[in-house]
DNA sequence: GGATATCCCATACTTTCGGGTGATTTCCGG
DNA sequence: CCGGAAATCACCCGAAAGTATGGGATATCC
């Protein structure tokens, strides 16, 4: 559990306490001022408004923190932090080779016949390789790599 | 006016009419509620805390949906031979949206339901987008535009 | 020798893709 | 007003991709 958190915490750092104590802050305020200045009967429709209108921004507000620190760009790792990259990660060579293959946009079969095995030994790559990287598709395994830079810039084949 | 209703229409497509409509209609919904079951007093805080929640989950989404948009068009090449580029090989915007989300890793149906839009429909402009990429894979396709530079990420850099 | 890891292959099954055809609507330029 | 481009959607079908499971062959490390 603290783990959990502690991974959590360091992923997205601040952006999550900050907006917990915001939102707390916002609606003590709110109430306070509630009881204060504006005890009109029908004013209730207007504090909805202004609530959701102020959360809708604190919405996008996290959404645009979070995102952005999800969709970090990185450039290619090279030599020694990528096999470092490749062991956390427990890919394996032959893994990566099929990585590699596949981000140059071959199929399955196209990859078994210049590897020199079978259709199914791809598959139980692929498949190996995707549960790895976090990934349901191929495009995403392509996508998800090259944001770690797993993978050099594209190789104009043709 | 209608002009520009259309424009922001066109590039924002039903996301923002169904965040007015979802805003409104949960307005609706909880004033209607707060009269005919909750008139207990002290509920406003809790009242306050959910409308809080609600629309910081409205945010977050719509603020996914605004910057997908608004982030994609920034071009990796200068503008200009972006569009120069597309026109010379026939892709059309909705096509170019679709490559772009194609290259995130998103699924057909994924793509339909962002694009607000059915599955058939993306399958379509799939189709003619690697016909006129000269693709036969998705994962092909990606390859091509990015060599290209038609996607941004990771492109003709060195 | 046993545990482990990697690689290879297979079968069976479900889901997704890609290709093809055709149809409707809207919008725009000649 | 007519024709074409663009976007939308539908249906079918075969191929490819993905999932699950299990077996067998090495090689390595303790």
């Amino acid at each position: 559990m603290a783990k959990l958190y502690k991974q959590l915490f360091s992923q997205f750092g601040w952006t999550i306490l900050l907006y917990g104590l915001g939102m707390g802050l916002l609606l003590v305020v709110l109430q306070t001022a509630r009881y204060r200045f504006l005890i009109l009967d029908h004013a209730q429709e207007l504090y909805f408004g202004l609530i959701a209108l102020l959360f809708t921004g604190l919405g996008i507000w996290a959404g645009r923190q979070l995102t952005a620190r999800l969709a970090k760009p990185t450039k290619p790792l090279s030599g020694d932090a990528l096999e470092q990259t490749l062991a956390k990660l427990g890919i394996t060579p032959r893994e990566y080779e099929v990585l590699q293959l596949i981000a140059q946009g071959l199929s399955n079969q196209e990859i078994a016949g210049r590897m020199f095995v079978s259709l199914n030994t791809i598959k139980t790559h692929t498949s190996n390789l995707f549960s790895k990287l976090d990934a349901q598709r191929r495009t995403q395994a392509v996508q998800k790599a090259q944001a770690i830079g797993l993978l050099s810039g594209t190789h104009p084949k043709v």
